[in-house]
DNA sequence: ACCCGCGGGACGGCCCGTTATT
DNA sequence: AATAACGGGCCGTCCCGCGGGT
């Protein structure tokens, strides 16, 4: 029983991984199962939804352990520039250490599966406005009015996810580190 | 021979839109054809590489398209705030009236690639850098300094890219919205 | 389980003969598949290493059948002439009952891959040295001096071989028939 | 006109090369005119009936060349042994000093397309009875009677062709050097 | 009652031999 | 006589159930 949950964690563990590297589509479920080492004919019992269903809790599962990050950032820093600065400095230490190869988490996966599976979709909006209320909740920790940092959150968001597609891309940390000072701006930090 | 350029282009650019709408290894070339109603025979002629080399040349494609239109708002504007304005808006729209299918024509393929193809990669990169670059020659031309407009220009992009990203899987503009004004600060406008 | 092997055998049996018939390059998978009547998918479950270790099985399997026919011949003879003729008989009666197409099971994938395939060459070298060897021990069974039976049976094995060759191309036994006199000579009962 | 014989002399020439050293289905067209250098458009111009005349002409070819390299060793050698020898040994040399890739260039097509081109198992036929009526004319000159030359030549032609069969698998010359001495006892010379 | 080895259709991309057009 | 295109089909393998083991 322990083993069979073990094997479970393990496949998904695999998966989250990978389709953070390589995306959804282009990742092969055999390649999941040997990367986890789990047997194949288990995979549609503890996954009867098959790829999409993986891929679902895929995304949750990577969602909440940057949401809880998140969280923990905001209660470890003394001010909203550290916390924030925290979040960035984090996810950039995160694709430099790992080559270049694991940005955002959701981003491929929602990309490729925004138009074809609402399951996938609603997934990733999940994790996405986890995010979101996170860092308002963090900014509104610092002093934010609540609806201002729900639109700040929504800026820095998007300025983290696109900085880490283009860091991606360009093979470079520089993305980033410009992005940590944009996201001060948009914080209302700076002004 | 008029056909024959006819072919190639209208295969180019059905791939085009396929791999901005379902990503990179989420479309088929089978798909392509159709869609093109090229024959499949022809594709091996146009493109000896395969796959890949529409992939690159698709990314080429759609960059310098997207670039000209940045250089065109750039022209047509009469100050930097109606440029950027109106960068974000043409976004905002090409994806509301494809109902919210046509995110940006790079990103997606971007983050498939990024860790496996070096050529599609770095196509990608070529076009980003194409559109950081023209934004910030943009924001030159209304005044700023050309340091201050390539980190600008950075950040800007970076802010539409994460924008679209949170508008296609939330379904809602509201991202883009707010990513509109988050441009102005990350310009310097607003200050 | 029954079933299972059954399944992999049968595939096996229609490549040996199919790549008898019309050599490796000449043999579709899709013909094996559906003279075998097994489906695609099983295939790759079976011989992960593709075509080729699909044509090292077959070459293995045709190799075994010939070396435990030569090896019952001997057995069966009460002379060195009637284990010779015996066998140059068979392989005769082979080809013309299956009106010149059944030659020799390894001579054709082995000229074909000898200069691509490592692991074919190999398997082709098995099957001929595991007949080489079968027919020096018929022959020192019957009174030869071992060194001399390993040289008889290299140039009577190379008999068979090449008048198989030319028995499939003329279609016609005569080849085979002066090859039977032949052998007796190379093998020294004739001298 | 010259330049046009010369494309496509160059492109038999390349043809015969490629189908001796991997058979005839495992060398595609492509790879033929690459080899030749040849303008690839031109190729249906001269050889209309396609792949299959294509063959048929490097058949031909080889065959032709072999037979006269069999006719001059005939007139150039004092005696028999001599005459036979030149033969095995001239076959030897062309195999080992190409690695064990050049074989005979006859056998690999015939015994792939025996049971599925008329024209190319005929041509290979032409090929094999030009080369055993040549050895019967060498052995006749030596004193045999024609009878007895002409079966002589048959079981020859198997002796050495089944050796470059076993020479190119066991990448080894041996077989060769084993079938020199048994081509003696077959044409009546050691007795 | 849970698990998994084994098998099954379906395309995926590549490339092959070939023909209109000029 | 050579460019530009064309369907067809091959091999790989992908994502997925069915029956026996434990």
């Amino acid at each position: 029983m322990a083993k069979a949950t073990d094997s479970k964690e393990k496949t998904l563990a695999a998966a989250a991984l990978l389709f953070r590297r390589q995306g959804f589509h282009g990742t092969a479920l055999h390649d999941v199962l040997a990367a986890a080492g789990s047997p194949r004919g288990s995979l549609y019992f503890h996954f009867p939804g098959g790829k999409e269903q993986i891929g679902e809790a895929a995304l949750d599962l990577a969602g909440e352990a940057v949401r809880s990050r998140i969280e923990q950032a905001a209660e470890a820093s003394p001010n909203a520039e550290t916390f924030l600065t925290g979040i960035a400095r984090a996810m950039a230490a995160d694709l430099e250490q790992s080559d270049f190869c694991n940005g955002c988490p959701i981003a491929t996966t929602a990309l490729e599966t925004a138009a074809q599976s609402d399951v996938l979709r609603a997934a990733a909006r999940r994790a996405f406005q986890s995010w979101e209320q996170e860092v308002a909740r963090g900014l509104t920790r610092f002093g934010a009015k609540p609806d201002d940092a729900a639109i700040s959150a929504t800026t820095i968001l998007s300025q983290i996810e696109g900085a880490l597609l283009l860091a991606r891309t360009y093979r470079s940390v520089e993305p980033l580190r410009r992005a940590e000072a944009a996201i001060k701006l948009l914080a209302g930090i700076m002004r």
